[in-house]
DNA sequence: GTATCAAGTCAATATAGTTGACATGAGGGG
DNA sequence: CCCCTCATGTCAACTATATTGACTTGATAC
């Protein structure tokens, strides 16, 4: 577990552009951590990382979601899967039950601190997010929302 | 090194949505791996990864960079740079030279080879950014800039 | 000559993931 | 009842990326 990290600054470096789109590659990898600094800095000091919020945000958003979903949804093996699970039952921010009928598959679903936990650390992004609206305004945003999906539907 | 990986396409998951920025954090998710996805793929075909990209971005628009320079602007320990850049030096991707006054430090520079990785690496990236703002026009690609210095700044 | 700075290296540890192999427990079909 | 499959769980070995701490080497600077 990552003891209480300090969330290192790293102001972004001023590089030469060498092709007009360079400006936008690095603005991605910045936004990227602009928005996960301080939600990582509070997952931190829970004991908790990127992966257990990424568990954390998918159950509370698909209650009483089986193993095998989650796995597919996330993207990653089983195994890897395990050890952060685990934690999150351990720490009884999960709870998992099997259905009556479906008794093959486990069904999780936070538990009241798991939501506390989960919507803290989403609320630090989002707050980022809605600074950022705020300033662009309803046709900025949806102007950025625009452009994301074009990048994120690439494949 | 990673082995010659296939890229797992991860389909954007359809979740619930809580709040009305949730689809706005998903969006950056997807957004980073859409842009990183096939330049990640192309480096994994070369034995290199992300970190090696680091590097080689930032040396081809700081030639005659000092390690602590580097390490400084990466934001990363020097043990960890230390593996990164020696197999780019032991590929010939880099050149270090001691300058002939400042004899303590060591300058980089790409060479030709290393010079063809990085364009091609950054140009995947690129290509995958250039497409979203063809369809966004010169205004949408504006106001995502500017929502994206926001976030990025946001420290 | 001593202190300092830049770089390099060694060891131990943490985190986040992989593949492969195998166990368990439930349900279904013959 | 036996066997197969599915969903889950677990063990082991491995890779990659990072960390901190301790120490070395070589080049200045005073």
């Amino acid at each position: 577990m990552p003891k209480t990290s300090q969330a290192a600054g790293l102001h972004r470096a001023s590089l030469d552009k060498l092709h007009d789109l360079d400006a936008a590659l690095e603005l991605m990898y910045y936004g990227w951590r602009g928005m996960t600094l301080e939600a990582d800095d509070y997952l931190a000091r829970q004991g908790l990382s990127r992966p257990h919020h990424r568990i954390l945000y998918v159950v509370a958003r698909r209650p009483d979601i089986a193993i095998g979903a989650l796995i597919e949804i996330l993207g990653i093996s089983k195994q890897a899967l395990n050890r952060p699970l685990n934690l999150l039952l351990e720490r009884k921010l999960l709870t998992s039950k099997r259905s009556p009928e479906q008794h093959r598959s486990k069904l999780l679903r936070l538990t009241v601190a798991g939501q506390r936990i989960e919507q803290k650390a989403s609320d630090h992004e989002r707050k980022v997010m809605r600074a950022a609206f705020d300033r662009a305004g309803v046709s900025g945003a949806a102007a950025w929302m625009a452009v994301m999906e074009a990048i994120a539907d690439n494949n």
